[in-house]
DNA sequence: ACCTGAACACCGTTCAAGT
DNA sequence: ACCTGAACACCGTTCAAGT
C-alpha cells in the first residue's frame, strides 16, 4: 500500500529479477493470479514501475516461456544420427514441459513459444530434418507437427497428472514410454515417407 | 448509451440468442473482443442482463465450444467397424474444427469441450475402442490422445492457413491428407499393442 | 422472471512528475 | 534511467430496485 520509497529512489529492479519473479508467481497461484498489480506487490513496487524493464505484459509471457526453453538438452548436430537426435530432443523438450505443467497451457495457446531459444531449437530440429534429406515446406511442417504432439502430450500428462494424483513413478513413467513410441511413429512418418 | 427501455420492459434476450450472438461476435473479432459488454451492447442490452441467461463468461464460452460438436457426424457403432469409425469421427472433428478456425485456440486451451455433445462424442469413442478391445485406463488414454492429437493438428493446419494464406484448394487438402496418415498411424498404435 | 442503474473490486497501461 | 502518484479506459460480477 503505502511505499517506502519517494519517486526518487530505485528498487533495484532488474529484467531477469522480474521474468524470476513471475515465474514464481506462475508457479505457485497459476495464470489467472498473475496480474502486473500481483507482480508488482511482490517486487514491493508501484505497477507502472513494471514498465521500465517490460514491454507489455504480453511479452512478459513470452519471454517467461522461451526462458524455459534453456533448459532443453540439445544434441549435436554433427554427430548425432538425425532420428536419434529428433528423439533426444523432443524427448528433452518433453521432460522440461512436464517440469513446468503450469506453463503448459500458455505454450498450448501460443503453439510454441517465439524468443530466440525457441527459435534455436526450431533451426536444431530443421537442421536434423535438412540431415534425413527432408527440407522446404515439408521440413517446416514436420516442425510444427513435433511441435504440437510435443506440448498436447505434455497437457495430457500434466492433467491426467492431476486427476489421478498417483505417487509420481510407474503410471508417469508408462506415460513418457507413450509419448516416446507417438513420437516414433511421427519421425517414420515424416523422415521415410518416400 | 442511454437505453430505450425502463428497468420492467423485456428485452426478448434468449439463451440460445446470447449464445449465437456470441459465436457471431468471436468469429468476427477474435476472443479478446468477447466481453460480457460487448455481447451485452451488441443485443442491446445492458451488461448484467446476460446474468439472466448465462452463469458466468467461463461457462458461456464452455458452452459455445460444445454447441459446435453437434455439427459432428457420428457413425453408427453398431454396424460401422472401429477402426473405421474411429477414423470417420475424428475426420469430421477435424472438418468442425476447421470450419470455426477461432474457437481452435479455445479448445486448445480447455483441451477440449465438456458439455453434453462433448460428452456424447467421447462415449462413442470409447464405445468403438471396446468393439476393438481397448477398454479401461488404456481408454481413456486412447481417447484423450485422439482429442489431443485431433485439436492440436486443427491449431496446426488454421495457423497454416493463416500465414500462408493461399487459395482453399491444393494445400489445404494436402494437410488433411496428412492429418489422415497420422491419425492412421495413431489408431494402428492404439488399437493393436498386443 | 427479466431487465436497468449504480456500484464494487478489480484490470493493463499512460502520463506527468520527482531524483 | 528508474521510480511514484494519479488517472484513464476498461473489465466481470453483484445488489437493489422496478415491472
Amino acid at each position: 500500500m503505502s511505499s517506502r520509497r519517494s519517486p526518487g529512489q530505485r528498487a533495484g529492479l532488474t529484467r531477469p529479477l522480474v521474468l524470476a519473479t513471475a515465474r514464481e508467481l506462475l508457479a505457485k497461484d497459476g495464470l489467472p493470479a498473475l496480474t502486473m498489480r500481483s507482480l508488482a506487490q511482490r517486487l514491493e513496487v508501484s505497477p507502472n514501475a513494471l514498465y521500465s524493464h517490460i514491454e507489455s505484459k504480453t511479452t512478459l509471457i513470452d519471454d517467461v516461456l522461451d526462458d524455459v526453453l534453456a533448459e532443453v538438452d540439445v544434441p549435436d548436430v554433427a554427430v548425432t544420427p538425425p532420428a536419434v537426435g529428433l528423439q533426444a530432443l523432443m524427448a528433452s523438450t518433453y521432460g522440461v514441459l512436464l517440469a513446468h505443467p503450469d506453463l503448459v497451457p500458455l505454450y498450448l495457446a501460443r503453439q510454441g513459444a517465439r524468443g530466440p531459444n525457441a527459435q534455436h531449437l526450431g533451426d536444431v530440429v530443421l537442421a536434423l530434418l535438412a540431415r534425413a534429406d527432408v527440407d522446404g515446406p515439408h521440413a517446416r511442417e514436420a516442425l510444427h507437427v513435433l511441435i504440437v504432439y510435443t506440448i498436447g502430450f505434455a497437457a495430457f500428462t500434466t492433467r491426467a497428472a492431476e486427476t489421478l494424483t498417483d505417487g509420481p513413478g510407474s503410471q508417469s513413467q508408462e506415460l513418457a514410454d507413450n509419448f516416446d513410441s507417438g513420437l516414433c511413429w511421427l519421425l517414420n512418418g515424416i523422415i521415410t515417407p518416400r
